[in-house]
DNA sequence: GCGGACTGCTTACCT
DNA sequence: ACAGGTAAGCAGTCCGCG
């Protein structure tokens, strides 16, 4: 079963009834920053004029929606309960009728009463009827071991329908949906959006200068039928509207460990939390320090501005901690869900602060606040999608160093010793930083992280606790069933799906995948001056838009669709009614492409306006980029494999038209990979033809997207060297540029690039190649005469995909340096780069800080620099054997 | 017992 | 837990070899 049993929020320790009581706990908490006194709970007054959506939960206590409304003239959280008595449900196939006789339902504390809905069925491709079943609780649906109502309903019936039913036949829907992502999709609420309050109701706020855009936009878009720019409104309604300022503060705690190198266990909480610093967006900056006996002040400077204050109890400290929790309205950390939330609250228990005190809900993977929003920047950096789309796998290290030191140029204090062992002064500088760090992480290029993830919210309809944690597949998942509940349509359960229109019919190149994807086009080794590069823009979103691709559309049950197949695929497609894919993602396609990447480069406009812009189509291309994969993936809740295999299967019909094409113009076609051609040396009306030619016959447009000065192909797939008008310089798949191989090779690498760089036309390249010739030669003679500088320039930096004992079938070299290391004593576990030599003796592998010179294996590193220069010299016709001056005859015995 | 041909595993990359 | 395709290097296996 592809979705999960429980969701993060019923998973909170404890008793979740029993979390603050709204009437008669109330807490008041000073503030640091002479604002008002805070009440708990802090209830939206009956107006107020104007406050963005950034969170909801369920409130188990009054048993309803609760938003969480940000203020920014206030910087508050205000909170709002629901007032129209929407209650949790799922929906069944069985009556009322027959619902009525199953006592555990009836019975059940939880369950309150049966409506009947007219639904359309998406996969039947009709209207039905369905009950819905109501509920009190969330947990009463589904959540409990035993006994939720989305179990009962089909263990049950069976026992008391009398003739034999299969439990098959018996459906639930929609019983695993989050009540709050279900209170919103129902009540068309959007996260990240500004409301009002007025007499107590919500009211979206409306703002022209956001409306006269979506009037620019609907003038753009003068091709789109009605229902496609019906969609590309509401998207661009929700895009257009601006971000406000974030009021946040960052924090991160140091815990005094007797052993050092270990990290304390949150759960346990065992030693005391010695210090708390806080980095504040109002200028607050903090350290708070525990006093403890013996300790030198010691030497160190805190940047001017940063109050230090001295606690001589761990309880005073830490309750001034959760001060600043009840107080912000958004909580930054790096692994605050794993670490330092999760430390403060069991520590606090530990330390006997009453549960009503602490400011944190402990879940069983996440940490949130009770009063605001908790971003836990660890798990947002840690997104893949993130990583590759967002920041252009610019961080490698998923570590608050790592991050800050590729994205900042920022870094944390090196230590020399243990925390034990740290002057107070060396304790305060150390945990500042680290603070200071994590909140630099969401204010660099105009607060981008924070409104990343508000624009995020807003296309996904998530919280921005969720949207910062889940993956990309979670926020297609979310618009989709968002669309669904817009259009009253059943969201369909995923393995009916997949029953349905499971089946693959291609077979992949690579063994173990399940259909074929992609085809990559054989280079023409060489070196070639003015090469254009053409691609589809966004190809396989359009793809989708275009073929009406959708887990509906594909093989649906009209006789006449039958006929409308899909190339080299005997699926075929709906030609009565748009898909919801087709519609969402080609909207979302349309407007990335023709406005809102356009507009991000718009000179007109003023700087804050373009950045809005960008980081808007930044975050269109994290979710375009995934679209397609997602229905190829199992754990996507929409997973429809023939959806993504007649998208790579367009995809392959696609470019090889278009090649077939390039041929006929006689355009000779240098390489091409996925949705893109490089030309050699085309003129502009061949150009000019040939994007003409696939608008009018595929109905795709086709652009010129840069022009080499020159590229270097060798024989190899996606490898090649590219080096555009301006001098930059494009390196794809060498060997050279992957983060893995020694600073040593990477050295040598660069120089090349460097010269590569400045050769303008084909008789400048002569002396460009001696030149070459020369860093190799260098290279291996530094080598050959062992003249390296450090060690470390010559470690392979590998990454350990998996923990050590999940290596059984080999033990590759970077596992072998892992082991190594292990026993020595250093902890290892997946994720962490293990950086060791090459040596001669058995294994022929150690961990950098374990060997010494001269144990070095100099031929494998010579035997190295050669294979990553023989990507390059093949093109030039250099060799490397020439190069260092063997003899043919030499290499001949070689 | 050893080397070459082969397959499989692992990582890092491309689109 | 978005997909499939490609390159590289090494580990491990099989088989021939008087």
């Amino acid at each position: 079963m592809a979705q999960r049993q429980l969701d993060d929020y019923s998973q909170i320790e404890g008793k979740p009834k029993k979390v603050a009581k709204v009437d008669t706990q109330q807490i008041v908490a000073k503030n640091g920053v002479g604002r008002k006194r805070l009440v708990f709970p802090p209830l939206a007054p009956e107006n107020l004029s104007s406050a963005y959506l950034v969170s909801a939960t369920y409130d188990g206590v009054s048993r309803k929606a609760l938003i969480r409304l940000y203020e920014p003239e206030s910087g508050r959280i205000f909170f709002w309960y629901d007032n129209t008595g929407h209650k949790p449900y799922c929906l069944t196939n069985l009556s009322p009728y027959d619902l009525e006789k199953i006592d555990r339902l009836k019975r059940h504390q939880g369950f309150d009463h049966f409506e009947i809905q007219k639904k359309f069925d998406p996969l039947l491709d009709k209207d039905v009827k369905v009950t819905k079943v109501v509920a009190n609780d969330p947990l009463a649906i589904g959540g409990r071991p035993q006994g939720s109502i989305r179990d009962i309903i089909p263990q049950e019936f069976p026992k008391v329908a009398g003739t034999s039913v299969s439990t098959e036949v018996i459906k639930v829907w929609e019983a695993r949906i989050r009540y709050y992502q279900s209170y919103f999709y129902d009540r068309r609420l959007f996260f990240g959006m500004p409301y009002e309050v007025k007499k107590g109701n919500l009211i979206p706020k409306v703002l022209v200068e956001a409306e006269r855009a979506v009037g620019k936009i609907r003038n753009i878009f003068k091709d789109a039928t009605a229902e496609e720019l019906e969609h590309i409104e509401r998207w661009a309604r929700l895009l257009e509207y601006p971000a406000p300022k974030f009021r946040r503060a960052a924090i991160d705690i140091e815990v005094y460990s007797s052993i050092a190198n270990r990290v304390p266990d949150a759960h346990e909480a065992t030693y005391p939390i010695i210090c708390v610093s806080l980095y504040g967006s109002d200028n607050q900056k903090k350290v708070m320090l525990l006093r403890r006996e013996g300790l030198d002040q010691g030497e160190g400077n805190l940047p001017s501005g940063v109050d230090l204050e001295y606690f001589d109890s761990e309880k005073q400290l830490i309750k001034s901690v959760f001060k600043v929790l009840w107080e912000y309205p958004f909580v930054l950390t790096f692994n605050g869900d794993d670490f330092d939330l999760r430390y403060l609250a069991h520590r606090a228990l530990n330390l006997g602060i009453g549960r009503e005190e602490i400011p944190i809900v402990v879940g069983r993977r996440v940490c949130l606040l009770k009063y605001g929003v908790h971003i836990d920047l660890y798990r947002f950096f840690f997104n893949r999608s993130i990583q590759i789309y967002a920041f252009k796998n610019r961080y490698r290290d998923l570590t608050l160093n790592g991050v800050a030191k590729a994205i900042l140029g920022l870094e944390k204090i090196r230590l020399e010793k243990g925390f034990g062992e740290l002057s107070y002064a060396e304790l305060a500088q150390y945990c500042f930083r680290d603070s200071e760090i994590t909140f630099k992480l969401t204010s660099f290029e105009d607060e981008l992280v924070m409104k990343l993830i508000l624009v995020l919210a807003r296309i996904s309809g998530m919280p921005m606790e969720d949207v910062s944690r889940q993956g990309v597949s979670r926020w297609i998942r979310s618009f989709l069933y968002r669309e669904h509940r817009r259009r009253n349509i059943l969201i369909p359960n995923s393995e009916d799906i997949l029953s349905k229109k499971g089946k693959t019919s291609t077979k992949a190149v690579i063994k173990g995948k399940k259909y074929k994807g992609a085809i990559v086009v054989e280079p023409v080794p060489g070196v070639f001056f003015n090469v254009a590069v053409m691609d589809f823009p966004s190809l396989y979103p359009s793809i989708i838009k275009i073929w009406n691709l959708g887990y509906q559309s594909i093989l649906c049950p009209h006789q006449e669709c039958q006929a409308n197949l899909v190339p080299n695929t005997p699926h075929w497609v709906c030609t009565r009614k748009r898909s919801l894919e087709s519609l969402l993602i080609g909207s979302l396609r349309d407007l990335r492409v023709n406005w809102y990447k356009l507009r991000s480069k718009d000179k007109d406009l003023s700087k804050e306006l373009r950045s809005w812009y960008n980081i808007t189509q930044g975050a269109l291309k994290v979710i375009l980029n995934a679209s397609y994969g997602v229905f190829g993936a199992e754990s996507f809740d929409l997973y429809c494999p023939p959806v993504a295999e007649a998208t790579a299967a367009v995809g392959r019909h696609s470019i090889t038209q278009i090649l077939k094409k390039a041929e006929q113009l006689r355009i000779q076609v240098l390489y091409g990979d996925t949705d893109s051609l490089f030309l050699k040396n085309p003129s502009k009306s061949q150009i000019e033809n040939l994007s003409q030619w696939a608008e009018e016959e595929l109905k795709m447009s086709i652009d010129l997207e840069k022009v080499y000065r020159y590229a270097v192909f060798s024989s190899r797939k996606k490898n090649y060297l590219g080096v555009l008008e301006d001098g930059t310089v494009d390196v794809k798949g060498l060997t050279g540029k992957k983060k893995h191989i020694p600073l040593f090779i990477k050295g040598a690498f660069n120089k090349m690039k460097d010269r590569l760089a400045q050769v303008k036309n084909p008789a400048e390249f002569e002396s460009a190649k001696r030149d070459i010739a020369n860093i190799v030669l260098e290279g291996y003679n530094k080598l050959k005469r062992r003249e390296w500088g450090t060690l470390n320039e010559l470690a392979f930096n590998v990454v350990l995909g998996d923990s050590l004992e999940h290596y059984t079938k080999t033990t590759p070299q970077h596992v072998k340096a892992a082991r190594i290391l292990k026993e020595n004593g250093v902890e290892i576990k997946a994720g962490d780069r293990i950086s060791f030599v090459k040596t001669l003796r058995e294994p022929h592998v150690k961990p950098v800080e374990l060997a010494s010179r001269n144990e070095i294996d100099v031929e494998k590193y010579i035997a190295h620099l050669h294979s990553t220069f023989d990507q390059v010299l093949d093109a030039l016709d250099l060799s490397f054997d020439e190069i260092i001056g063997l003899t043919r005859l030499e290499r001949f015995m070689a």
